[in-house]
DNA sequence: GCGAGCAGCGTACCT
DNA sequence: ACAGGTACGCTGCTCGCG
């Protein structure tokens, strides 16, 4: 075996005979997985002596500290030169035998000096300095050491991975399972070229069902399948936290065999920062949970509720089987042949939605990979900041530069508590507009920080004057001699990007080709957005508040010169919310916009440019509750293709009612759609008599809040809080910091008195409904054209509307 | 002792 | 565990009134 050419998959830190390694996981072209080990990369960090290089470097070689292993000294002291805030540095190299070694030789050398890239991880370290990036291709030799890596950034190629999905039922009879009582009782598997669920001891007639005698054979047969089908990837929906690390505590319990590791091992659940991670050996296990989370979070998909259920539904628009959780250890003790069948197929049918949500989000997740650097099993599992951080790693060793430090936890709470200022919003006058403009400037954060090149590496540099430099709208100076890391990266990631669109352009939108580079764009997309919140993350490496308070008064600047400039060219600014313009223009007068974006980027520097987002034909601003000004962050545009646009409203967030939100959406259609009241006021009222009458249904009155503190924490018994406290009275198991559904029932005399989570709600309290949920969501919008709440209870035909009061 | 008014807590949203 | 800006419901307190 010459050279070989391989994907990277995975790295793990290993050690032979004292010395750390790595062990690679790789995939060749041609689909055979294999493993490689690396040890030729000392673990290292650096020292900035205090007093005198040599004397410390001496004092350096000498070091060694006794512990119950025997004496830790370094490998090697070597000098080096680094570029630090724009400068070159002297440094000390401390080369170490093990990975381990760097925590403890640094605690003896913080006296003589300061420490850098003292707490970079073995593994990530190896991946930045042999300039390998998962999950694209190396060149690998047969002695098994790794020489180049033939991806560039740009790589076209991914490997072929075999998958296979699998999720577990358990038996439940208190609500949440304990792996040291409750059996696992089926396994739903999904995969390219298998599907199916292996269950035990019970008669099924539903071919796709396995039954084995044993719970023991069952999740032993699950490692077989795995091993038969060669499966590389693992997917899972909460697998990290729930199926993965519970089969492998039933099997420890019963004794069992369950190795699903490629190289027979055991599943290994581990905490990493915040969350648990669970690892299996020479395969990847690819968690969609965390995956969709994350893009939850950065507003990239909205879904209200991250069950697997509702993400199917709302990614991929497929109908799940439902079955009511709480009643699956009643179904698996006394259930008919046929209620068993139809659990097994329910769990099957989730190993088919985890498989496509896996498959949906795999090609983002592997662009991502490529691009930061990160393995697939990082990547899918990584913040925003982790990302960044990442990307910025390897540039910093590129460009040969020393990475700052993680802040100290006092640099933590001191960032925390300073916040800047932030964005310019517009407060819009109240009221129903017709033909709306709404522009708004492109990447406005991303490219103020390329143009002006903002930098902690940049800023208040000592080689450009005041005239020289760019100096922001409060004075804050940055170099525009010398290109900052984040600028640079930021501009490569920009680039890229408006590269690929263009190619795009060329291309039919349902070619393969097509969406691989939608998905390598989709990933530069989020990267570009996250640059800014990383300047100004508490915990960041390169943390620079002098660098976000200009970037967000530059952008102030440049919206409230763009907002007098089309004020000046007769258009009304009926609002405005960071990079967002809304014009009100006459009728017909696209034109004249068009003109007005192109003056604007006339003037504008060449990285920066204003969009023509879309023009609607009629737009709604509420006003604020109890007052007459606009509301900021909440309209609703409906543009020439009857397609509505809706931000901020009641009926966007989960913490209302559903009927209250359904009823909001009605009217709102109804307004934006014919612009008069009529029908909405016919809709808002058969609502109100439907929930007098009782014959709205329960669930439509489930508010959903997350409970964002340990319960016995709250300072306040807000409903959702005395709920749940109310169901854990009943000894009904409600984890911490979940998303809690509660009905405000007629149980009670104040609110909180009568929450009651959504398990325990046997009525609703129908003047709630009316008064504290329908009536408020809608009220505002029927203000919006001219009605407020008094005239629609007193004046004419309108006071049927509060009819029955 | 009681209701109105208000501050502060807390969550979810927007860009 | 990405930033700041914003709306708004609810609780629990204060205060004025009697």
């Amino acid at each position: 075996m010459g050279k070989l050419k391989a994907f990277i998959l995975e790295a793990d830190h290993t050690l032979r005979s004292g010395q750390s390694g790595v062990r690679l996981f790789v995939k060749t072209q041609r689909g055979k997985s294999l493993r490689f080990y690396d040890f030729s990369l000392e673990p290292y960090f650096f020292v900035k002596p205090r007093g005198d290089l040599d004397k410390t470097k001496a004092q350096a070689e000498k070091l060694s500290v006794y512990s119950q292993h025997g004496a830790i000294k370094p490998k090697r002291v070597e000098e080096a030169e680094k570029n630090w805030r724009g400068k070159k540095v002297r440094l000390l190299k401390i080369l170490c035998f093990k990975a381990n070694d760097v925590p403890v030789l640094r605690e003896e050398l913080r006296s003589v000096g300061e420490l850098f890239e003292h707490d970079i991880p073995y593994t990530r370290r190896y991946l930045v300095d042999k300039r390998i990036t998962p999950t694209g291709l190396a060149q690998i030799e047969a002695n098994g050491l790794l020489i180049e890596n033939i991806s560039s950034i740009a790589s076209e190629k991914n490997p072929s991975l075999r998958k296979m999905a699998v999720d577990i039922e358990t038996y439940n009879p208190s609500g949440i399972p304990d792996a040291l009582r409750d059996p696992c009782l089926m396994v739903g598997f999904a995969g390219d070229s298998a599907d199916g669920v292996f269950s035990y001891s019970k008669k099924f007639s539903f071919d796709k069902v396995k039954a084995f005698k044993t719970e023991k054979e069952m999740l032993e047969a699950i490692c077989g399948l795995l091993r038969e089908q060669q499966t590389d990837l693992v997917c899972t929906y909460n697998g990290d936290v729930f199926d993965l690390p519970y089969m492998q505590a039933r099997a420890k319990k019963l004794g069992a065999d369950f190795r699903m590791g490629r190289d027979d091992s055991a599943v290994r659940s581990k905490r990493q920062g915040l969350r648990v991670v669970s690892r299996l050996g020479g395969r990847l296990h690819y968690d969609v949970f965390p995956v969709v989370s994350f893009l939850n979070f950065i507003g990239t998909i909205r879904v209200p509720r991250l069950t697997l259920e509702k993400v199917y539904e709302e990614i991929l628009g497929g109908k799940k089987l439902d079955v009511k959780k709480l009643d699956i250890w009643k179904t698996w003790d006394e259930g008919t042949t046929k209620e068993l069948d139809f659990l097994a197929e329910y769990c099957l049918n989730d190993a088919v939605a985890c498989l496509r949500l896996a498959n949906h989000f795999l090609h983002l997740q592997l662009e991502l990979s490529k691009l930061v650097g990160l393995p697939l099993v990082e990547v899918s599992r990584a913040t925003a900041s982790q990302l960044v951080e990442s990307l910025l790693l390897r540039r910093a060793f590129e460009r040969n530069e020393l990475v700052p430090n993680k802040p100290s936890s006092e640099e933590i709470r001191g960032r925390e508590e300073n916040p800047i200022q932030g964005a310019f919003v517009k407060t819009p006058p109240a009221g129903v507009y017709e033909n709306i403009a709404v522009l708004d400037f492109k990447s406005l954060y991303p490219s103020i920080i390329i143009s002006h090149n903002i930098d902690v590496t940049t800023v208040g540099c000592d080689c450009c004057s005041e005239k020289e430099a760019f100096v922001s709208p409060q004075g804050h100076k940055f170099c525009a001699k010398r290109k900052g890391i984040i600028p640079e990266t930021l501009g490569f990631v920009l680039d890229e990007r408006f590269k690929l669109k263009s190619e795009m352009k060329k291309l039919s939108k349902d070619s393969a080709e097509y969406k691989a580079l939608d998905a390598r764009q989709w990933g530069l997309k989020i990267l570009a957005n996250s640059f800014y919140g990383y300047l100004l993350y508490a915990r960041s490496r390169w943390y620079s508040r002098k660098g976000g308070e200009a970037t967000t008064a530059w952008a102030r600047q440049y919206i409230h010169e763009t907002i007098a400039k089309a004020e000046n060219a007769g258009f009304r600014v009926l609002y405005a919310d960071t990079d967002s313009l809304f014009l009100e223009y006459p009728k017909g007068g696209e034109e004249k916009i068009n003109a007005f974006k192109k003056s604007v980027n006339d003037v504008l520097p060449e990285r920066m440019e204003l969009e023509l987002e879309d023009f609607y034909p009629r737009g709604v601003f509420v006003a604020k509750k109890q007052e007459s000004r606009g509301a900021k962050k909440k309209y609703a545009l409906i543009n020439k293709e009857g397609k509505i646009k809706i931000r901020g409203f009641e009926l966007v967030r989960r913490d209302w009612s559903r009927i209250a939100r359904h009823t909001q959406r009605e009217v709102l259609e109804i307004l934006l759609k014919e612009g008069s009241l009529g029908k909405a006021v016919e809709l808002v009222r058969k609502t109100i008599a439907d929930l007098k009458a009782g014959s709205v249904p329960l669930e439509d009155c489930v508010i959903y809040t997350q409970l964002r503190k340990k319960v016995g924490s709250y300072e306040i018994q807000s409903p959702e809080v005395a709920a749940v406290i109310h169901a854990r009275k009943s000894g009904l198991k409600i984890p911490e910091n979940s998303v809690v559904g509660y009905v405000i029932t007629r149980d009670g005399r104040s609110i909180s008195e009568k929450a009651r989570v959504a398990e325990q709600a046997e009525n609703y309290d129908a003047d709630y409904y009316v008064n504290n949920q329908v009536l408020p969501a809608v009220l505002k919008l029927l203000g919006a054209l001219g009605f407020d709440e008094e005239s629609i209870k007193t004046k004419g035909s309108q006071t049927s509307l509060l009819g029955s009061w």
